[in-house]
DNA sequence: TAACTGACTCGGC
DNA sequence: AGCCGAGCCAGTT
């Protein structure tokens, strides 16, 4: 049987247990197909820029969040698939994103700054 | 229970 | 111009 009130509670919006994991599927879920965006800016979004490693963590658990979240257009400030490792197969981040019409070469957005998509500026 | 690591970023030297 | 250290939060050992 379950405790009481477990942190592996799922959260929900209005609860106290409510992490920013949320709020950063949240936010990869809207960025639009097509485009990019670094941890950096989806932390600086929910306010806690210097926590750009948790954004990174959050899509550690993203996999057993529902709906799917396009972890795959996140990357680091570089425009490098650095979490693409982490993918299975690691592959699967850049075939996605070319599937979606982003460039990549040798693990790099191409054009990163131009696909780049920063919720602080589309979502205010 | 305490300590470390980790899909990052920025500032300083 | 490149290298190093510090900060953040949560999960794992």
């Amino acid at each position: 049987m379950k405790k009481n009130a477990p942190a592996s509670t799922p959260s929900v919006p209005g609860d106290s247990r409510y992490s920013f994991f949320e709020d950063v599927w949240a936010v990869a879920r809207l960025i639009p197909k097509g485009r990019v965006t670094n941890y950096g800016a989806i932390a600086k979004y929910l306010g806690t820029g210097l926590s750009a490693r948790m954004v990174g963590w959050a899509m550690n658990a993203c996999d057993k969040v529902k709906p799917k979240v396009p972890a795959h257009r996140v990357v680091n400030r570089n425009g490098m698939l650095s979490g693409k490792m982490h993918f299975s197969p690691p592959e699967a981040m850049q075939q996605r994103l070319e599937k979606e019409g982003i460039r990549i070469e040798n693990d790099k957005v191409v054009d990163f700054k131009g696909k780049f998509w920063d919720p602080a500026i589309e979502l205010s």
